[in-house]
DNA sequence: TGCGATAATGTCACAACTGACATATCATGC
DNA sequence: GCATGATATGTCAGTTGTGACATTATCGCA
């Protein structure tokens, strides 16, 4: 098929109706928070695998207590930057993170 | 062994010694930015995979073609939240993430 | 050669995130 | 009962990230 005018179309930024966009949008959204969620959750499997306090780890990553807390409640204003941070100062290898991003389960039946 | 004096102090975030700290930091910091290398390699691959340009990635992010740009280039200026919300937008699941992690390469001999 | 589309780079006002602090809740041990 | 340590929640001023815009640089094509 003639291609061509589609590519035009969708350079120029119209991908075929708004609300598709605005929907892959929000559903982007969705995923990024599960992705938080989950990356929340193992930093604080892994804080306490040390046996260490929040305030400890606040200290090692240059934050606050306060901080900490939110990272591992997932609230909205803490970035996947900060959170991902903390993972790694927590001794986390990429490959880590990875296995995090897949799910809190490490090998359910 | 008594390990009450040691999560007393740790406790109170003095974790032996403030340079150890810091030179932790910088490592975890500069894995974040090899992780943003890869993330940035991943989107510019799916989205010419998809054959479309920055512009039209930019308005289903509903961002701009500068800063999809920039998101490629891995500046220092974008963060990994957009990193991801970028790669879901363009129809990565949280597995494909993952992978994106681990490296580069899929499967190099 | 000039034109249209794509991508890279720099800047800026505005919005989001941050560390720090205060305070509150919740255990444990005395 | 009430300390003590750990964690949770709310707020705020200062920093960082953001979208938008302008500009520049390629590339392909007629």
């Amino acid at each position: 098929m003639d291609t061509r005018k589609q590519r035009r179309l969708e350079n120029a930024g119209w991908r075929l109706g708004i609300a598709a966009d605005f929907l892959g949008l929000t559903e982007a959204e969705a995923a990024l928070v599960e992705l938080k969620v989950r990356l929340s959750e193992a930093l604080r499997a892994r804080r306490l695998a040390r046996g260490i306090s929040q305030a400890s780890l606040a200290k090692q990553l240059r934050s606050s207590q306060s901080r900490v807390a939110k990272m591992e409640a997932a609230d909205p204003t803490v970035s996947l930057d900060l959170l991902l941070r903390g993972l790694l100062v927590m001794g986390a290898k990429p490959s880590d993170v990875a296995k995090a991003l897949h799910g809190p389960k490490k090998a359910a039946a």
